[in-house]
DNA sequence: GCCAAAATACGTCAAAAGTG
DNA sequence: CACTTTTGACGTATTTTGGC
């Protein structure tokens, strides 16, 4: 089996996901199995491998939630504890909710598609078309950061990067806090520090500054601030990339943590409704 | 310990989205 | 509207995991 035709796979399921996730809790579904798939699916990326488990949830003040909001400790997978207040209120903005809701049917497009020779080069046109784009992270994330205070927004980190040395730089992983329906809570836990290479924003060693434009003559010259912008583009994207990279990873550690209190939300919900019901249906015996 | 499979990270391209 | 930024898709390299 090839390492793409997996790749291609994982991706396509976890994206997938994410909206399955949603449509299964708005539909009442059965999601206990999100937080685990998930897990699963999403180890952490410095190698220190967790062992998938759900997300595990106490209750720490049973209350109802009439009146005083009780406290909810949220065991993310990531080992993050969580604590969830006031379980019952109006219903936000979804972090998951992207404004056009994009229920990807790749399968309905190939059928259509008949000639087979030009398959795989219309296929890929058709896929890029058709998985017309949400908005970006960022601004879905911050665009909930404006609904409440805790949500934390996508920021530049250059202020970051500019002030670590060139060479290895410890990074500390940002502490994450969340605004969900029921209240602020944090993604904390101890995050370890990470070893990671130095990032090239330095131009490269090849790459040196052009003259003035107008003193381009020669043909060399015009080649080579064309290899210049090239690389100069290339490592532009490289590092757009990572940084696209990072938010995505935010974004969806957002998603799992959501994940986590609306399951705890929806948990307690169930037994409030079998409460109520115990108290109001009339004793049969 | 070896090896294949799976998972993860990265660089690049292309195109959509954003911006002035 | 030209230019920049962002992100999905893809291919490849590296690391981790699990079976033997």
């Amino acid at each position: 089996m090839s390492k793409c035709g997996r790749k291609k796979y994982f991706k396509t399921n976890l994206r997938q996901m994410t909206m399955e996730t949603v449509e299964s809790q708005q539909d009442g579904g059965v999601t206990n199995s999100v937080a685990e798939s998930k897990s699963a699916h999403m180890q952490t990326q410095t190698g220190q491998n967790s062992v998938p488990t759900l997300a595990q949830v106490s209750v720490a003040g049973s209350g109802t939630g009439r009146g005083s909001p009780a406290v909810t400790l949220v065991q993310l997978p990531s080992g993050q504890t969580v604590h969830v207040r006031g379980v019952i209120q109006t219903p936000q903005p979804s972090v998951i909710q992207s404004p056009q809701i994009q229920t990807v049917q790749v399968a309905t497009i190939a059928e259509t598609d008949e000639s087979a020779e030009s398959e795989d080069v219309i296929d890929s046109h058709k896929r890029r078309e058709i998985l017309s784009r949400r908005p970006s992270y960022r601004k879905i994330l911050n665009e909930l950061s404006s609904d409440g205070p805790g949500v934390p927004k996508i920021e530049e980190e250059k202020s970051e990067e500019e002030r670590t040395p060139p060479h290895i730089a410890t990074m500390a992983v940002p502490t994450s806090i969340y605004q969900t329906s029921t209240g602020q809570y944090t993604a904390t836990g101890d995050m370890p520090t990470y070893q990671i290479r130095a990032p090239t924003t330095a131009l490269p060693q090849g790459v040196v500054m052009a003259a003035s434009p107008g003193s381009l003559h020669s043909p060399q010259q015009l080649a080579e601030e064309a290899t210049r912008k090239r690389e100069l583009r290339l490592m532009k994207n490289r590092e757009a990339a990572k940084e696209c990279r990072r938010r995505k990873k935010e974004y969806v550690k957002c998603l799992e943590s959501r994940v986590a209190v609306l399951e705890v939300q929806n948990k307690k919900l169930i037994e409030e409704l079998e409460t109520l019901k115990d108290i109001c249906s009339p004793k049969t015996d």
